[in-house]
DNA sequence: GTTTTAAATGCAACTGTGTTGCAAATGTAG
DNA sequence: CTACATTTGCAACACAGTTGCATTTAAAAC
């Protein structure tokens, strides 16, 4: 699907700047931060623009938010897989790169008697093989 | 250990700030943001001293940030445990409190060829068992 | 106890992130 | 093409985090 096939399945306007950020990021190996996704898009968007852009995104499970540190995030796209668990993070601290590690889900922590789990998030941190050459 | 006794031990210098960040995050059952740290405090620091202090106090594995998302950052006491692993994390959406989940530790993930890990962090939301009734 | 000195603090200024209200522009259904 | 709801851009704002520098303080040396 492209991106406006993509934003039409979700019920949401077919604007481009939501189709570009769609764009940029299904061509990109990795996940991007907001300054990645403006470099790489040709129309120049308000900031306001983009961050509305991601909650809707976001909101609908297009892309996924990817919080490394509060300094750092990231959007990929996809959410869930089939099961509908989420998968693991690998950050690089070297070239900052983020990966989505999707044959690495999320675990399954017993909780004690009286705790509901709606969300986990597992990010792993470290050196990639392109670093460690 | 007092607040004191901690610092000396790290070889830090006994400050008021530092010595009162350690008394307060000690005396609470959760992990405490900037602001709620401030609130508890008797001084008056200035911002940049919490900063400083907490970056200070963190390095020397006195205490540990723990990041839920860019918006929520909270420290607790301590960091690893005796096998140097760290544990999970809980944070409850409704009454936002984080709890160190010490008996949670984070996974040993297999990672492909090249790669590897320095840190793994290990971040459970939901609602805790005080706003489950 | 006083002096000395390296470290910590307070202050001012600044960058960057994220939010809100409102008017203008745009997508889509009719 | 028109009408309408949604999205966008703009301005303004709140807050997190950082840096340089002068001042203050902790702790070691005397």
């Amino acid at each position: 699907m492209n991106p406006s096939e993509i934003l039409f399945s979700h019920n949401l306007k077919r604007t481009s700047c939501r189709e570009g950020i769609i764009q940029v990021i299904g061509s990109n190996e990795t996940a991007l931060s907001e300054q990645e996704i403006r470099q790489q898009l040709e129309g120049n968007y308000d900031r306001t623009t983009y961050f509305r852009s991601f909650k809707t995104l976001e909101d609908s499970g297009i892309i996924h938010k990817i919080v490394v540190d509060n300094q750092t995030i990231k959007y990929a796209l996809g959410a869930y897989n089939k099961e509908n668990r989420k998968h693991a993070h690998f950050y690089c601290s070297k070239c900052q790169k983020v990966k989505c590690m999707t044959t690495v889900l999320t675990p399954e922590v017993p909780m004690p008697e009286g705790y509901r789990i709606s969300e986990t998030n597992l990010i792993i941190k470290g050196t990639c093989n392109n670093c460690n050459c």
